[in-house]
DNA sequence: TAAATAAGTTAGGCTAATCTAACAAATTAA
DNA sequence: TTAATTTGTTAGATTAGCCTAACTTATTTA
């Protein structure tokens, strides 16, 4: 099935929305917002896809992709995140610009070129960001992590994705001299405003709760597909 | 200015049509045959291009891209052949493979992009059809070339390029044996059809016109951008 | 040069993807 | 449990890119 892509672009946001939110039933207004059109455009386009059996939708109910659908999806973000990769590992762009682009080659269709960027990449799991990438099958690798404002007061971690994948967010974790894989050791937290005074290889910086909620962290012992070796651990 | 696939293709479609007839001013017929569309869908988009300035014609006249128009055009040419060296060289794909793909790759809209994969692929001049690459400029190598049906009887050559790259064709020209850079001597030709004896790295294959027709040669001393040490050249 | 043919244009219609405005159903609050 | 609010749907319009059928202009050919 050849889809366009604006369909291709709703079925991804179904995934995203539904991982998102943590429910999988997503309704029209929130798919609407993501989408940055209005609920009535989000509407006829559901009664194409539900047509073409890509989600599941009765009248006012609550929309989930279907098997088929979800399937798309998750190809459709093995192309962006390969496709980031690639710009990040490959042409030197910075982990904050690659995404405006991958949001164009995403669409791209063939099956060979997917594959072999794969190889070419030599099959990356994680993309720029922390993000994994599901492989030919649409597997990927799950993650235990929490998010930096979830660490206590004096504890340590591991910075290994964000969430938010704007350029501006981006640049000002490069500011705070973070970067994946960075340690970082929770200083102290205000109790009226949650502002967090963090150290990362010996920088000390002020981020707020917002901030915090964009960064996805570990222990530091903790390895992807493995329990922490550390008892104390409470991540995985 | 950001144009449409469409547009692009559009302008891509007045340059190539132009270049091949060698002849500036095209007609809305032609163009339609060569987007596989309608004279009266040409029509129309000629409205819109000629409104937007890049293209310049009058109603019931001949066609020719605007200065700005040519520029664009160009743009993605060198975007097509960029990619389909990227596909050839760095992802394995078979010269009869490229182009189907870098004709979606064309519409991506990144000026990093295109630059930094120029770079990454150290600013190849010719793509893998023979056909050279415009630069960051638009300026581009131009070979003095004949086909392959103009060299005499007993005469030889050197394959420098393709004129029809479909994948049948180009599946063609592998199985005589041939690719760019190799030796072509000429050892027959029949009067009556014009069909050629031709032989490549020893191996002797009977060709018809039209196949010789869509072969760019040179003779074997020339190299590009530089006038023929052999004196008796007739190629530059 | 007049008729025939080719080339180009116009009018009107279709589909995909979007919108606004008005309406209907479901949920939440009083 | 009614009223208010939120959420979702429908009807009707718009734009880009395409079409067919009918028409007009330009070019050939007799
Ligand atoms: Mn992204
Ligand atoms: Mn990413
Ligand atoms: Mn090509
Ligand atoms: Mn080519």
């Amino acid at each position: 099935m050849q889809l366009s892509y604006t369909e291709e672009n709703y079925l991804k946001a179904l995934l995203k929305v539904s991982f998102d939110s943590g429910i999988e039933a997503v309704g029209t207004n929130e798919l609407a917002i993501s989408l940055f059109v209005k609920p009535a455009t989000v509407n006829d386009m559901l009664k194409k896809l539900k047509e073409k059996g890509l989600v599941d939708y009765e009248k006012y109910g609550k929309i989930t992709l279907s098997a088929e659908g979800k399937k798309i999806a998750t190809y459709i973000i093995r192309k962006h995140r390969l496709w980031e990769t690639f710009l990040y590992e490959k042409l030197e762009f910075s982990w904050d610009e690659v995404h405006d682009v991958a949001e164009q080659l995403e669409h791209i269709h063939s099956q060979k070129l997917v594959d072999k960027l794969d190889k070419f990449l030599d099959f990356p799991e994680f993309d720029p960001h922390g993000d994994p990438i599901p492989n030919r099958l649409g597997e990927l690798k799950v993650q235990f992590k929490k998010t930096l404002s979830e660490v206590a007061v004096g504890g340590s971690c591991k910075m290994v994705a964000v969430k938010d994948n704007s350029s501006s967010f981006l640049q000002y974790v490069v500011q705070v001299g973070l970067g994946l894989n960075n340690e970082i050791n929770v200083l102290s937290k205000q109790e009226y405003d949650a502002i967090l005074v963090i150290e990362v290889n010996g920088l000390k910086s002020s981020v707020s709760q917002k901030f915090a909620d964009n960064i996805f962290v570990v222990c530091h012992h903790c390895e992807v597909g493995k329990i922490c070796p550390n008892t104390q651990c409470t991540f995985s």
